[in-house]
DNA sequence: CTGAAAGCGCTTACAG
DNA sequence: CTGAAAGCGCTTACAG
């Protein structure tokens, strides 16, 4: 017999049994009771009845009373890849414990979705958005936190790594290990830190007197989540025939593709070819080989965007807030970096490893 | 200046402005327009002022009057995983097309939140949840959808693989190529597919005329989502020093877990032994070696669970419905198995690969 | 073809 | 200390 939410006892049915007005439950019902001065011997009528009757308040009607929902939305790029989904593991974290639940949409760079979806969210009612590595262009009437956004806008803090030092870090290892031409990937034109980082990598190879070959820097393109592109576009850096010694990759999933074409070039990681990947997602220890990455606390952050977002919704007074909060990363040397070859290695006709 | 919600237009607001009620506005707005025989020339200026205006439906007002919430609840173990985002992704494609929104909460097998959560996402109004490789112990008033669910009970329906044609893909490919001493890992107590699948790989493997041998079965151990008890396990398996030339993995993740046990043994995959996973997730095809697996269709799982789930809470009748939909798997036949080898091989000192 | 009005189940000024 | 009543923003009988 569809019925489609529990029906349970209402507010005004149990103010009827316990012959008390809707007032005076509500108010002991959300803890109220003291505040109002209601005598502690009617509070313990109202719990018990709720408990007897197993009433809870509904959260629909409150929400339209109050105009509050404790939800919050969050928007991806896309829910089955490592990046957002470890975020989102952090979000839940924080989010749960407070109460929240939250909404996910994924919009897959489809620039309908990514208009559409804010507005759906707030149409459900959502206190705030949480948007990872995704642009919101819209100004909205509810804070928003972005992981990764690099949009600064009234009212939005951004949850952003420290490039700068991740830069260093990656290069600075790289130099150490005696490496000087270096091949990059960079990131797809629509992923907000693409340029963000690719600065920091120019300022931080100038820095360190490394030389940036134009010939050995490439760009994802694509939509296409996996390993395809970065292994696409290894290809073509092997093409070109400008030798080089390692490559540092715009994020792990690229790593783990530019392997795969170097391998198939019949080249060696990393005796021939050291390749140094970002993010640390989950796969790259155990990836063959494990990868040297630059690890980004991608579960912090989205701890850390859910508090802050958490922090917005709740702040009255709407203090300036910071519009940026820095979080670091750290070097996670494992199998596929080594000490620079001698001699730049050439491509071979293809060999399976 | 805290304000919560979208001051956006109301549907007062827009009726007043355009000189109509409502009723006809409320009604051209929900596509009710042609039903209610309203002016064509009146739609369009309806339409066109919504437009205008940026109005859109208040969903928490129309909850309360209809009494739906057009949400739904997803309960997995973890977010993070291969296989939950595979599903949820699924999930995501059906349900917003149909405009559901949905909420997703993980216990990572914590019996307080296996409890406690969908009675928190029944007191949010969900219509219905999906289960995701967790069992529900609680009678629901909503339509329970689960996958991989394994619980039959009236009123809910488990999205399930045909876990007898998947282990005879796994086993008649092992077969095929020769192996006769193969070993198993079993999934953890706690996932509702180990024993269903371990049922059906016994089945096979008598009618297949596989032994199994007892001293050649293990179980993963640990809540770790990572590969880290596959590597474990394989390892004890390893210490009995009974041979084999074949191993199939409970799942993707613990084969490469296995892989990389037998990789520290000395062994190579898969000219020693061959190693089988389980599910195909997006990084088994750029694993090292690439990983021939018993692929389901998860994403697909996902689709179908959502597709079920809208179709139960709109059937207001309630015709007995299947208990169970299957969906088959196939075999994807990778690097990671290959002939076996003429003897068993034994595990030599941890070298390097 | 269109509208006036009730009511979904709460919370919260306002009053006493 | 407690209650009567308004109102959140919709949808939907009911009426004409």
């Amino acid at each position: 017999m569809g019925r489609r939410l529990l029906k349970s006892t209402s507010l005004k049915e149990l103010s009827a049994i316990l012959k008390l007005s809707q007032s005076t439950v509500s108010r002991v019902i959300n803890g109220e009771g003291d505040k109002f001065r209601i005598a502690r011997e009617t509070q313990k009528r109202v719990l018990h009845g709720a408990d007897v009757h197993g009433y809870s308040a509904n959260t629909v009607a409150r929400s339209l009373r109050q105009k509050r929902s404790y939800t919050v939305g969050v928007i991806v790029p896309e829910i089955s890849e490592g990046y957002s989904t470890a975020v989102l593991s952090g979000i839940e974290d924080e989010l749960l414990k407070d109460g929240y639940f939250y909404f996910v949409v994924s919009h897959r760079h489809r620039p309908d979705l990514l208009k559409g979806y804010p507005r759906m969210m707030l149409a459900r009612a959502v206190e705030g958005i949480i948007a990872v590595d995704t642009a919101i262009e819209d100004e909205l009437p509810v804070p928003v936190v972005s992981v990764s956004g690099h949009r600064h806008r009234e009212g939005m803090v951004n949850i952003e790594l420290d490039h700068d030092q991740a830069a260093h870090l990656a290069l600075s290892h790289l130099k150490t290990l005696g490496h000087h031409r270096i091949a990059f990937i960079k990131g797809q034109a629509f992923s907000s830190d693409t340029n963000r980082r690719w600065r920091a990598i120019v300022e931080t190879a100038k820095a360190l007197e490394i030389a940036i070959h134009p010939q050995l820097v490439a760009q994802l393109q694509g939509m296409d989540p996996g390993p395809g592109p970065g292994m696409e576009v290894t290809r073509q850096l092997l093409q070109t025939n400008q030798p080089f010694t390692a490559l540092l990759a715009f994020n792990d999933v690229t790593a783990m593709g530019a392997i795969l074409a170097l391998r198939e070039a019949g080249l060696s990681v990393p005796k021939d070819i050291s390749v140094v990947g970002f993010d640390d997602v989950l796969a790259a220890s155990t990836y063959n080989p494990p990868l040297t990455t630059v690890r980004q606390p991608l579960r912090n952050m989205g701890q850390t965007a859910a508090a802050t977002l958490l922090g917005l919704i709740r702040d009255e007074t709407s203090h300036p807030h910071p519009a940026a909060i820095t979080v670091y990363p750290n070097l996670v040397v494992r199998k596929s970096t080594a000490q620079a070859p001698a001699h730049a290695p050439h491509a071979t006709t293809a060999a399976a490893v």
